[in-house]
DNA sequence: CTTGACACATAGCGTCGCTATGCATACCAT
DNA sequence: ATGGTATGCATAGCGACGCTATGTGTCAAG
């Protein structure tokens, strides 16, 4: 998988294991893995980034957990984070269709 | 369609384009369009630099045409090109299908 | 006692689509 | 004639964002 293919679309993967359940970044990277069948094998550097910009933005939020002596930030969705996680399904099924109309 | 939707995607509409038939970046923009049913409504400062990236990587060469007074650069795939496309489709039926996964 | 998994963070880079702008020709309606 | 619209190409500069590299620290296994 080229460098660039997600641009814009991350958002949307990371809202939607988060609509699943609440969970804190390093396992949203290894569901996003198990999810995709392999193709999506994110760095941190990738993933940290876009949940701090996810929360800026209102659709995340977040708290520290202490299990096993690790320290943990679990992030679970907003109402609002729910609404942009539709909003970008619709994006993500228009897009697609529309790839797929040229390529085909 | 948001901006940066496209993003790293993009190539591989151009390539798909000239593959039905050489054609010039104008028309190029307007075929966009049509085939993707008005959701690629690409601006030429999008679409030019594309098409001068893509011939630099030897993926079309191109010439000079004249047609009623208007000039026009008319862009065909090369052998490469061809084979680039190729290897792009795949590329997005991947992503598509491991998007697709994550987001049902 | 070192390797590797777990866990978070961020500076800096590079790519690339988009905006804005500029230039030029053709055609149509007023 | 003239102004608007479509046709046609080009590029400078911006901004977004995924990735690399790097740093910190805990814990289990060998």
């Amino acid at each position: 998988m080229k460098a660039d293919t997600l641009k814009g679309h991350l958002d949307a993967l990371v809202l939607s294991v988060l609509a699943a359940e609440p969970a804190h970044g390093y396992a949203i990277i290894e569901r996003l893995k198990l999810r995709s069948g392999g193709a999506f094998a994110l760095p941190e550097g990738t993933v940290y980034p876009v949940l701090h910009r996810l929360e800026r933005g209102g659709f995340l939020s977040s708290e520290w957990t202490e299990v096993a002596g690790r320290r943990r930030r679990v992030y679970r969705l907003t109402r609002s984070g729910r609404r942009e996680l539709g909003l970008r399904k619709n994006e993500w099924n228009a897009f697609s269709r529309a790839v797929q109309a040229v390529l085909a």
